[in-house]
RNA sequence: GGUGGGGUGGCCGAGUGGUGAGGCAGCGGCCUGCAAAGCCGUUAACGCGGGUUCGAUUCCCGUCCCCACCUCCA
């Protein structure tokens, strides 16, 4: 069986067969980098890290491109703002910081989040800024083809003409006709309210290091013209896969679908876009206070049981979030890796030594779905457990490198552990507790329960959970969920 | 108004024209000095009203509800 996967734009699950044999040219968007991430940025990511990992554990030799917005309204207001006489600083936002410096900063934090998620960087990471000449370019070349204008209010705008292209709509099957206009549009020097910006002329009070030179005058680039330019250049005119969120559709995709196929280039063959991530439910936003960000999450949980709730709904379903999802996640998560803890040696927990599961495979092969690949997982587990319940450790540890091959593939084997130092505190912390197993294995054997008992709860109340195995007690730190 | 996607057991979440994954939680059992961990068993679902069919949760029609996008939000 073979890799199937759901394109948005022909709302249908495909084959996929790359454009070039082996190869997978991929681009994915990013964030615009004018805030903290947000859990759907993280699960965006984590999804096309899933993806990457896939093709890639798929024999295919996989060009990643994922970019960086570092230029756009927002990062202009937010940094304009912290200039003004009333702005009130915190941690997120400084005073009198400029929009590049805010930019960067946000980048920066971006890159920690994915870091701690073990999702990988892409091979290239392209900053829109960095590729005002290839958007220049591209624009020309609308411009030339009739498919753009130069607005003729001297405002140094340059519009995409949708009228000229009848094909505007088609990733998301809409007619112009039947689409709202936005209530507060500012028809400005457009020729339809539906055109968008390619190039936007420089505004008073702008700062001047957020603006370039053009045949159409100073200004900056319109949103949706980057990752046409990029994708072009680092991935060629025709590529593989186009991902993003669910959110991104439209206008952002169409419009770059729009902009790249009016150019003359055949564009992404294949779009595939995640769905949100909810709380209960509602979307997630400030204004109705029910947000968590990554940070709280990996505050509330270890980072591999964050990444195992990000990835475990199938990547087009909304993925809800409650009080408790970690949590459970977390159990989850505990209970594979006690398993395999249990039927192998440390060193031997590394992936390459057994071949997925048949099921797993298909599983993934079929529009990567997670979930069903997880039920492989958990019952892999479960047989490995039986077997080692039975003495058959040959088989136990047969499921048990199946299991961390699977975790391998989902990235969460991956996923770094911050709390694992090796430290002088931890080798201290090993000492005194293995001091007091000692006291509690004396007291076992002069049937003193009462006081076995009591230095088990004595570490469990510092969070030191113990188990009795036929080799004597076990123990591990239990993370603070 | 337009477009797309949904409504599955206590919760999360796959899937399918024919006694219906998986996880978490619950209950009973085995094991254990007691636990923990593990295993076994078990409780329990397909928004609603029609239709097609030998049989529908799965297909069709209607209906209600929810979500996303149409406002430079992954």
């Amino acid at each position: 069986m073979a890799l199937r996967l759901y394109d948005t734009k022909t709302a249908q699950v495909r084959d996929f067969q790359p454009q070039e044999p082996g190869k997978v040219s991929l681009y994915y968007c990013g964030a615009t980098v004018q805030g903290n991430p947000h859990v759907g940025h993280i699960r965006s990511a984590v999804a096309f890290d899933i993806l990457i990992r896939w093709l890639e554990a798929s024999g295919y030799d996989v060009l990643s491109v994922r970019n960086v917005t570092d230029i756009d309204d927002k990062i202009l207001e937010k940094s304009a703002a912290s200039y003004a006489d009333d702005f009130t600083p915190d941690v997120d936002y400084p005073a009198q910081e400029a929009w590049f410096a805010l930019a960067y900063r946000f980048e920066q934090a971006f890159h920690h989040a994915y870091d701690a998620l073990g999702v990988r960087r892409p091979s290239y990471e392209p900053r829109a800024t960095g590729h005002i000449t290839e958007m220049h370019a591209l624009i020309q070349r609308l411009i030339d083809a009739g498919h753009a204008y130069p607005a003729p209010d001297a405002s140094g705008d340059v519009y995409f003409d949708v009228r000229s292209w009848s094909a505007y709509g088609e990733l998301t099957r809409q007619n112009l006709e039947d689409m709202q206009d936005a209530p507060d549009a500012d028809p400005r020097g457009k020729r339809d309210p539906r055109d968008f910006a390619l190039w936007k002329g420089h505004k008073p009070g702008e700062p001047e290091t957020a603006a370039w030179d053009s045949p159409w005058g100073r200004g900056r680039p319109g949103w949706h013209v980057e990752c046409s330019a990029m994708s072009t250049k680092y991935l060629g005119e025709t590529f593989d896969i186009h991902g993003g969120g669910l959110d991104l559709r439209f206008p952002h995709h169409e419009n770059e679908l729009a902009q790249s196929a009016a150019a003359g280039h055949g564009f992404a063959r294949f779009w595939l876009h995640n769905g949100m991530v909810t709380f209960e439910g509602e979307k997630m936003s400030k204004s109705l206070g029910n947000t968590i960000s990554p940070g709280e999450m990996l505050a509330a949980a270890r980072p591999k049981a964050v990444r195992y709730f990000l990835g475990q709904a199938h990547y087009r379903s909304q993925l809800v979030y409650k009080p408790g999802s970690l949590q459970e996640a977390e159990t989850a998560l505990a209970r594979i890796e006690h398993f395999i803890d249990r039927a192998l040696p440390q060193k031997a927990n590394q992936p390459g030594t057994a071949d997925l599961p048949t099921a797993f495979r298909a599983a993934m092969d079929d529009d990567l779905n997670v979930p069903a690949a997880l039920a492989v997982l958990h019952e892999t587990v479960r047989a490995g457990n039986t077997a080692l319940d039975a003495g058959d450790a040959t088989t136990g540890q047969l499921r048990a490198r199946e299991t961390v091959e699977m975790l391998h593939v989902l990235g969460i084997s991956e996923v770094p552990e911050p709390q694992n130092s090796d430290g002088p505190a931890d080798a201290a912390l090993g000492k005194l507790v293995e001091t007091m197993l000692s006291s509690r294995a004396e007291a076992k054997a002069s049937k003193d329960f009462a006081r076995a008992d009591a230095i088990r709860d004595q570490l469990a109340s510092v969070g030191v959970h113990i188990e009795d195995t036929a080799q004597g007690a076990q123990w591990s730190v239990k993370s603070g969920v």
